[in-house]
Order: C-alpha cells, then structure tokens, then sequence
DNA sequence: AATATATTTAGACAGTTGTCTAAATAAAGG
DNA sequence: CCTTTATTTAGACAACTGTCTAAATATATT
C-alpha cells in the first residue's frame, strides 16, 4: 500500500493515471501531454509500474500503457474502508 | 488535493489518521505509538492540519487532534470518482 | 548493415522531506 | 514567580525525489 500512496502523491503521476482512464496509450503520446522530457516521464511510469497501478507492453517500436484495473480496485477498497471508518463517528 | 495526498503518502501519518479515527487523542498519547521524537510527531500533525484532514483544539496544557470528517468525505468522494472511473472499463 | 524512431537507463544536481537536538512557548501548580 | 509538563519551532543534516542531458537499447525501414 505505501507504493500506491507514494506513487499517487505527485501531480504528474495522478494525471497520467487520468490518462490512462481514457484508453491505453503509448510512452511518446503520454508525454505529449507533458512539458517535461520523455525520460523524467519513463520515469514515473516507472514508478507507477512498480505500484502495480499500469502494465506495460511493448507493440513494435512502442510500448503501450494501461492501467492495472484490478490493484485499481482493491487500491479503492482500501482506501473507501479507511475513510469510510473516520466519517461514520465513533460512538 | 495535493497536499491530501502528499500527506496520505507518509505512513506515520497514515497511522496517526488511524489513530484518530478511534477518537480524539493529544500530541502526547499520539508521539507514544511511535519510535520517534515528540517534535517528529509534532512535524507531521502540522503537515496533517495543513492538508484539512485534522483538526486541533488545546484543552488546558494538552493539544487535542480529532480528525476533520468534512474533509475525510471529500475526500473519500475524490478518490471513489478517481479510481471507479478506471476500473468501469471502457467501451 | 546503416539509419531513424521510440523508449529506457545512467549519472548529475537542486529541491524537498523526515528526522534529530536544542531552544522557545504555553499552561498549571506549588 | 519558579518549576514542571506539554507541545511547538528553529536549524541542521542525510536521504529521497523530480528533473535534466547524454548515452544505451530495441525495433523498424531502407
């Protein structure tokens, strides 16, 4: 769990995963969308990876990312069960 | 939204948020569950009240810290959305 | 094989973070 | 008021992080 809370901690990450959401997409095209090199972002897709967040895939020349749909789903469970618990009140 | 995260990215204060969530609880009680000093503690409450997801109230020589439910829904409703967009699949 | 395209890896560097110790502030009780 | 207790603030420091450039790797094309 602190892998995903590490890797959801910064900006650039939190949007490629909002990328993502939309459909795979290649390293080159994710980017685009950014004004930083493409190796600081090979770098946090990296770091995503690690998180278990995205998959990678190489199709010819590129390699296609995509979100991890299942550690999405457990990373929400967690995350609903931990808030859920400090919203209820505690009698 | 940030700063929400950043703050959730530390598991000490991850720990302390589940602290709270038990009941409201003072700096001192709070630095006792873990192996650093009182100032350490200190620190990350700080980083804690800045991100909204706790509040403090002194009571006579003793701080209280209680968590700031208003934000711990927000928040909870942030992430839902974040993360339930991706896992829906899409057509 | 030589070149072009897509992406990653390595190494460097500045800025941020978590921790510490020591000093400062605030309230309570002699 | 002086001391004790509770907590924070300030300053220092090592470790970590995000970024860069330059070089390396992998595939495709000619």
């Amino acid at each position: 769990m602190n892998a995903i809370f590490k890797a959801l901690s910064d900006p650039t990450r939190r949007k490629i995963l909002e990328l993502l959401i939309e459909g795979d997409m290649n390293a080159g095209d994710i980017a685009d969308n950014f004004p930083i090199t493409k190796a600081s972002i090979s770098h946090h897709l990296n770091i995503l990876k690690d998180a278990d967040l995205i998959m990678s895939e190489r199709e010819g020349q590129t390699i296609i990312y995509s979100l991890n749909t299942t550690v999405f789903q457990e990373t929400l469970k967690w995350v609903y069960d931990f808030f859920d618990k400090g919203s209820e009140g505690h009698e």
